[in-house]
DNA sequence: CTAGTTCTCGTCAAGATGACGAGATATGGT
DNA sequence: ACCATATCTCGTCATCTTGACGAGAACTAG
């Protein structure tokens, strides 16, 4: 057998929710040097005999506290710049977790601190700025072609509560009547439970939970950004 | 520092052309335990230093022969099951490569043959079967969005040349007056030369390159596959 | 010269979108 | 009780985009 020169492989996340209104990411503050103090993305090593999916699944748990299966989980990139990692050669898969609104974090594990924090944050340890913004952005789009925004709901919700998160994820204003009649007549996005809102501020609303359909047809486009004027 | 445990990363490539009308990877044939003499994705390990992108762009050069810089290349997804080889735990880093009819290649490094093979291919060796469909659906669903179908066509093309791109990747035919009106519609996408086809079969076509638009807004969707009839 | 092929420009109906009106039904203040 | 306010839901209308297709222009093959 060959010999092949030995990585570190570690997962990361980018968790994302939406709170008050805003985007938001959960950080953990490092323990540990390097970066000691500094706010990270959670993350860590994979074991040896662990797939990826099972150590991102692994450290969500432990290092926030949120259960397995309770958000929608994917491979967002992979970070491996030889020099991302001052103590060695790190590979980083990183994951991206949508989640509804969740309880504050307890911190674990290596974590001295967690919280969320809205989009964009300050600076952070390691590359993760840059692998948080490419979370943000994936999400950002897969809202347009997809029925993910509902991950960001609890299991039964208002299309006001819907429209709230694409406004929030976007940080763009939508008409009310238009996104009603959109993600209405997308077939297999929604479906009506037949119960009604309560307590909320204007005409109760009717709840809707997820659909079966895997893509919006046609999507749901944000509008272009415009270009400065001359 | 603590231990780590130590994983092998490679790179592995799903190079797609368009040739003869067909969608196409390439392949080689593996000249080494284990898989020897079957075919595989060209791929190879990541040396100590090298970045992942880089070892992306020598691994195509070693093994096919194909220049730095000749075609678009993006990272894919990573895959990393711990039985996924046999030999040792490996992280592979897949990218994907979309590359003009470049002529055959050669072969090279660990690799006993080479070639174009039509999608979809037999079996391959390792997780390479699923790793090339995922290359595959992610170019099909490229198209639709973005302007990379020209990184298929030479530097100077006509949008009939861009319409078998189309054709042969999503494998369905189109429309050539519709395709016209909608490519030539959408901004930034195609920049005519001046200049026109000859020695082709009908009217000579306008020649055109590569626009600076980096999206298609609004995208060109894939007519949705029917469900079967009940 | 004729048949066949491909490019390019038009036409028209159907569907989707953006802007906005308006009634229904809740809450909260006076 | 009454009114202002907020939100949900359904409609209207002009505009844009798409799918289906007609038709002439400009070439090659025989």
């Amino acid at each position: 057998m060959p010999e092949f020169p030995p990585f570190a492989v570690t997962v990361d996340l980018v968790v994302l929710t939406v709170r008050d209104g805003a985007l938001q990411a959960l950080l953990i503050r490092r323990a540990e040097p390097p970066y000691a103090g500094r706010w990270a993305l959670p993350g860590g090593f994979v074991r040896p005999a662990e797939d990826l999916p099972a150590a991102a699944v692994r450290e969500l748990a432990e290092e926030t506290g949120l259960p397995a299966g309770s958000a929608h989980l994917e491979q967002l990139a992979t970070y491996g710049a030889p020099d991302r990692d001052p103590r060695m050669r790190v590979v980083s898969v990183a994951y991206l977790v949508l989640a509804p609104d969740l309880p504050v974090p307890r911190a674990g594990g290596d974590a001295a601190d967690a919280r969320w924090a809205r989009v964009p944050v300050g600076a952070l340890a390691f590359d993760h700025g840059r692998i948080l913004a490419d979370g943000v952005e994936r999400a950002r789009a897969k809202l347009e072609y997809t029925p993910l925004a509902a991950e960001f709901c609890p299991a039964e919700f208002t299309i006001g509560d819907l429209r709230a998160v694409y406004e929030s994820v976007w940080g763009i204003p939508l008409d009310p009547r238009n996104f009603h009649r959109k993600v209405t007549g997308s077939t297999g996005f929604l479906e009506p439970t037949g119960r009604w809102s309560e307590g909320g501020r204007g005409r109760p609303a009717q709840l809707h939970r997820r659909g079966p359909a895997t893509q919006l047809t046609p999507p749901m486009l944000r509008p272009p950004p415009e270009p400065p004027a001359p």
